[in-house]
DNA sequence: AAGTGGTCTAGACCACGTA
DNA sequence: ACGTGGTCTAGACCACTTG
């Protein structure tokens, strides 16, 4: 990172990768206590406004948070967060509820021309693809196809028995220390296939949302490709612009 | 505002609070410089750190813009913001273009029961409601229905003749004051009726994309209820979660 | 009581845009 | 050259949490 248009860097800049560095390092861990501002101020030979400024821009890009009269800490990315943060599917009321999943199916396979531009992966990369349909209070109402590429997920293909858990990015960042920090997402309004209408019991042509998302790192390095069909009969995406 | 849970408010707070007044009043004006950041702590009597974080504040939340060796001015919502803060519709190459837009009609009604929830409104309220069809490269792609409150967009209806603007937000806010900051969306996806098959030159049944937007000012007053039923042939819903 | 983040101050120097 | 915002410092006091 550290890149600039204007030929400096400021102090509280360099101070902000230092910080990230340490939490890619592993050497601050997700949900602990990092050092006091005065300490970090002391060991990187600056004022506390700056180490101050540089943890309210990671605060604010919830990399870390602090809580008053404890300290600072590594943001984990919990299942609350995952919900909040990344769910945007809604009963009709306005509720979020996180819905149960099933795997349909875990493979690994060469990835596809999409899968390649979408996660910016060499050509023919070997990939995870995970099929799972997601039902709210016992109805099926999502259908999601999750692609990983194969390295470091490999091991993922283990999981097609036992069910994997509903917030997959919390198994990204305990089993293989990546943590999604933003995603970006393309909705569409697409007719139910045969393969969706029967998953869904849904008549074929019935329209349906498709999320179609590429979920990043802090550095917008893509990790995993997420396409969903959701049938928006009893649920909405809900956006907030502010 | 100037609410509180903790028995005291901050003095920045209530410096932010003093600012956004003065916009409200109209006493500083959209596009306009405000005084410097030393001369408002002068006149507040605090120091230019605090009225600094009163004004970060606000231009994190898109009210004032920063511009070194300048000054800091009211934003005023262009065309420009107005397309990339609050138009999410994308051709599918990721491209943003502001379409063209035709009114199909624009009448005094009775607010529906939906547009009395949405907007806030007591039972009964006469609303303006416009619908209109946006051209993409001639081609059309959306319909939109916008309601507003008859108080004080009455006027409006004598825009039955020509176009109204491409940008309504900036009408808004140069005829009415009325500055639109953030908004609630919904998105579901949606069979086409027989009107919008008509218009947007589609069969009946096919899959558009349907956005329910409720745009608010900064305190989150709802202004406009707008319906738009987009194709998702050629175009997408795009969102960034950070 | 001790330590943390939260707020506030006063002053310094730098980079930017205008004149 | 001047005034603006952008960054940085050093120190102060307050509010919150834990021991």
């Amino acid at each position: 990172m550290l890149t600039s248009e204007k030929g400096y860097i400021s102090l509280y800049m360099q101070i902000k990768e230092l910080l990230v560095t340490k939490i890619r390092n592993g050497e601050w861990s997700p949900g602990n206590l990092i050092p006091s501002e005065i300490n970090l101020a002391q060991e990187f030979g600056v004022s506390q406004g700056t180490v101050r400024k540089a943890i309210t821009e990671l605060v604010e890009n919830n990399v870390l948070n602090r809580k008053q009269g404890l300290g600072t800490f590594v943001s984990n990315h919990d299942p609350h967060r995952a919900l909040f943060h990344f769910f945007h599917i809604t009963d009709n009321k306005g509720h979020k509820v996180l819905p149960n999943s099933k795997v349909l199916s875990c493979r690994r396979k060469q990835a596809s021309r999409k899968e390649v531009s979408k996660l910016q992966l060499p050509a023919a990369t070997p990939v995870i693809r995970i099929e799972r349909v997601r039902n709210f209070s016992a109805r099926p109402t999502m259908i999601e196809t999750i692609t990983l590429p194969a390295e470091p997920f490999g091991n993922l293909v283990d999981a097609d028995d036992r069910e994997l858990p509903n917030t997959l990015y919390e198994l990204y960042e305990k089993q293989y220390g990546i943590t999604i920090h933003s995603a970006d997402e393309q909705l569409r309004a697409k007719a139910a296939s045969g393969h969706d209408a029967k998953i869904l019991n849904l008549k074929v042509g019935t329209p349906l949302l498709e999320i179609e998302r590429v979920a990043m790192t802090l550095d917008r390095t893509p990790v995993e490709l997420r396409i969903s069909r959701c049938s928006t009969e009893n649920h909405y995406y809900q956006n907030t612009i502010l």
